[in-house]
DNA sequence: AACGCATAAGTAAGAC
DNA sequence: GTCTTACTTATGCGTT
C-alpha cells in the first residue's frame, strides 16, 4: 500500500546513496594511490616493480591465512576422526 | 653511493607503507559497503537488483545511449530482436 | 593402518590429479574463448556489445522478464523512471 | 551495404556460436569437477580440505611465477639503468 | 590509440 | 536457509 511502499522507496533510496557514497571515497582513495605512484615515478623509482612488490606482500599476507585456515581443517579433521587406524 | 642508496630504500618503504595504507583504507570501504547490502537483504530488498541500478547510475547517460544504439543493431542482425525493415 | 592409509593416499592423488587436469582443460577453453574475441575485435566487432549478448542469450527468457519487472518497480520508486500513474 | 552487412551478420553468428559452444564444453568440465569431489565424499574424503590443497597447489604455482616475473623485473631495471651509483 | 594487465564487481556454488 | 568463499566477468589503468 502507498504509505508502505513510500517507506521502501525511501529506505531504497537512502540504500543506494549509502553505496554510492562508499564508492566515493574508494574512488578518491583510488585516486590517491595513483598520485602516489606518480610521484615515486618523478622521484625515478620504477613504479612495475613497486607494484609488483606490493602485489607480492599482499599475495604472501594472503597465502599465510591459507595456510593458517588449511591447518585448522586438519586439526578439526583430526578431532572429529580421533585417528584413523 | 651508500647514503643516497639508504635514502632511496627508506622513500621506497615510505611509498610502499603508503600504498598498503591507502589499499586497507579500500578494504575497510568495501567491507561496508556489503555491510550496506547485507542490512538491505534483511529488510527485504534484493541486493541483485539494486547492485545493477547502482552501476546503471554511474554509467554515464551518453555512453549509455550509445551502447543501446549498438547492441540493438548487433541484436536486429543476427535476428535477435526485429529491425524496421 | 599402513595399507589402508596408502590406499587412502594414493587415491587422494588421484582426485586431486583428476581436477587439476579437468581445471587446466577448462582453462584452455577458456584461453580459446579470448581468442575468439581476440579475433572478433581485429574483425572490427565490438567485444563488450557481443559478451552482453551472449549473456543474455544464456539467460533464461522468464528469468530475464521478472528481472526487468523488479528493476523496474526499484526505479520507478526512486523517481528514475517516471511510473504510470 | 546490404551484403556486407549480411557477411558481419553471419561472421557475428558465428563467434556468439562458437564462444558459447566453447562455454558449454567448460559447463561440462565443471560437471565433471562437481562428481569427482561427490564422489570423493562418497568414500569418505572431506572435500574441503581437498578443495584447499587443489588452491594452495594452484596458488603456488602462481606465486612461482610471479616471483619468477619479478626477478625478470630486476633484471631489465638492473640493465636499463647500468649500475647507479 | 590500442593492447594487455591488473584490479574490482558480480555471480554462483558450497558449507554450516 | 543463510552465509561465506571461489570463480567468472567487466572495467579501467598503464604501457607501447
Amino acid at each position: 500500500m502507498a504509505v508502505e511502499d513510500s517507506v521502501a522507496a525511501d529506505q531504497l533510496i537512502a540504500i543506494i546513496e549509502r553505496v554510492e557514497r562508499l564508492e566515493s571515497e574508494k574512488d578518491a582513495l583510488t585516486e590517491d594511490v595513483k598520485q602516489v605512484y606518480s610521484q615515486a615515478k618523478g622521484e625515478g623509482f620504477d613504479t612495475k616493480i613497486i607494484r609488483k612488490i606490493v602485489a607480492i606482500r599482499k599475495q604472501d599476507a594472503h597465502e599465510r591465512m591459507e595456510e593458517a585456515a588449511l591447518m585448522e581443517l586438519y586439526m578439526v579433521s583430526i578431532g572429529m576422526v580421533e585417528g584413523i587406524e
